[in-house]
DNA sequence: ATGAGGTATAGATTATCTCTATGCATATGC
DNA sequence: GCATATGCATAGAGATAATCTATACCTCAT
């Protein structure tokens, strides 16, 4: 059976985003007469016409926009497998795009990078920081490989593993009556003005639940920015708050004046995690870099 | 981003596929140099191993393995590709591969050939009568590019169409009890000695379902190969049984001396249908057979 | 040892891909 | 209304890459 040629499909793909011969020519670094012979080639091999030709550019027929879109797929696994390949002979030996939320990304990051760097020296890893839901974005759209979360988070096509347990600590200034409260009960918190994160952090919603109050109830007036901000806001006595055991570990309350301590029980916290796109040709690299998080974490979190 | 060629993975799937160099160039139609040159040059480009070189042929690596999964989606899903576009530009004017259980295809083939002749005469159309589970089998692996069965058949990644809604008539020898009875009911048939096709065919079980019994209790000892086989035994006095009207119609009685009537409510039959693998880039053509199908049977069937 | 089966290498040939240069059609500006 | 700009098609030359034949090399079996 007669196959077109990959470099017809990434051409024609070219054509169907831009919708001219000239510019996807250009984007595809060869002149326009090559494309627009190999888009007639294309068109000759499937027998079908799959653009019209119009004074201002191109626009495709209803035959192009089923190629197209298949050529899109055949394209994309074609990269995965490429991908899956440079996996299998050497992990972690290229780029390697990580997300990480804002809640663990200043805690892990500078942990875990010596780790990465020693044990795969030829690894190059682009870091991005961001909410959950725009990294599972860009895992989706293949524009991340993989993306540390706070879990559980059900997202179709998203796959996951646990990492650590990150307990959540309280936080309140040396005055509050909390601070000094024998037997520390999430409980307490209904009556204390606790101050929050900004709408998106799922820490943010992590602790309302811990709260058990609806989502709008609490201090909606003020919200932190960070959890470096948060800590500032509790020493400037604006009210207590819950700070993850990760940030207090790496130092986030050094220098304010304030009271950290622990819940009596149960333990109350949230589960770190890796996450990637489902059939991803990087998730053996993704766990392979979870497995440098979770090392990392031993010491005071509970591994998974 | 550099790219395999697709030539190169066909070859790598052929080597995959024959565990031989010499084999695999043999398949693709190209010198064994040249098909070790291009596995060479796919092994440089994913900086890996893909084979071992053995004394006698070769043997796929771990990423081989990979690689060669990955490849073989990405060479079927240009192939539908190809075909998908051949479908949009001009429909059904090449090969079609349809499958048609043994009850159905007598008894529909005949009345839609010409008519598909006619109204796509560069269709060059396939044939096979086999079984419900064979036949999806063939679709599911792309040997086939549609088939008529009976439904509901549950499968996955199978998609169907009913077209029309075929009724079974009861037969017996004009001498039986029950062909003179007045409104004829399918509880009648628990008392009779009801033949039945062999195992496998969908009729069979529909017409146990009939009776109420379950699938081993009646007349294990005979059973025919063909709708008229049963015919004949039903004439020689052997029992009764049922016909699907789409064959009744068709004559499957013709020049036998046998009463063929009705029952009198409620309708009792099954549902003739088309079924193709879902995905399947020839979606379309299959749903303009369907239109043929249904057309044809119009007349003494009721249409979906 | 020697031959058979199977893969790698070398060099020549051929096919193809891509480029530059140019022509043609249609819309835009003066 | 004519000139001009924009955009695609075509032609021919040159560079590249694909494929072939011929042959060397390796391993196993007899």
């Amino acid at each position: 059976m007669h196959m077109p040629t990959l470099r017809q499909l990434q051409f024609f793909d070219a054509l169907a985003r831009t919708g001219s011969f000239s510019r996807a020519a250009e984007t595809c670094h060869v002149t326009q007469p090559t494309l627009s012979a190999a888009i007639k080639e294309l068109e000759a091999l499937l027998q079908v016409q799959l653009v019209e030709r119009e004074a201002r550019g191109a626009s495709l027929t209803h035959a192009g926009e089923e190629v197209a879109a298949r050529a899109r797929t055949v394209l994309a696994e074609t990269q995965d497998l490429v991908a899956a390949a440079h996996e299998a002979g050497k992990p972690l030996s290229s780029a390697f795009r990580l997300g990480a939320i804002p809640t663990v990304a200043p805690y892990v990051l500078p942990k875990i990078l010596p780790k990465l760097r020693e044990a795969y020296p030829d690894l190059k890893l682009y870091l991005r920081e961001d909410m959950t839901e725009r990294l599972l974005e860009g895992v989706r759209a293949r524009e991340l490989d993989a993306a540390l979360i706070a879990l559980p988070w059900d997202a179709p096509g998203i796959e996951t593993e646990p990492l650590a347990e990150d307990e959540f600590l309280f936080i309140a200034p040396k005055s509050h009556p909390l601070a000094a409260k024998n037997g520390l009960d999430p409980e307490d918190l209904a009556e204390a003005d606790v101050l929050l994160l900004e709408d998106g952090h799922c820490l943010r919603d992590h602790a309302l639940s811990v709260c058990s109050l609806p989502t709008r109830a609490k201090s909606t007036e003020v919200s932190a920015t960070s959890l470096q901000t948060l800590v500032h806001m509790v020493a400037g006595g604006l009210g207590v708050s819950l700070v993850p055991r990760l940030a207090a570990d790496a130092g986030v309350t050094a220098g304010t004046d304030v009271s950290l301590r622990p819940f009596t029980h149960p333990l109350i916290g949230r589960t770190i995690g890796l996450a990637w796109r489902a059939g991803s040709p990087r998730k053996g690299e993704a766990r392979l870099i979870g497995e440098v998080v979770r090392e990392s974490l031993k010491g005071g979190l509970v591994p998974v």
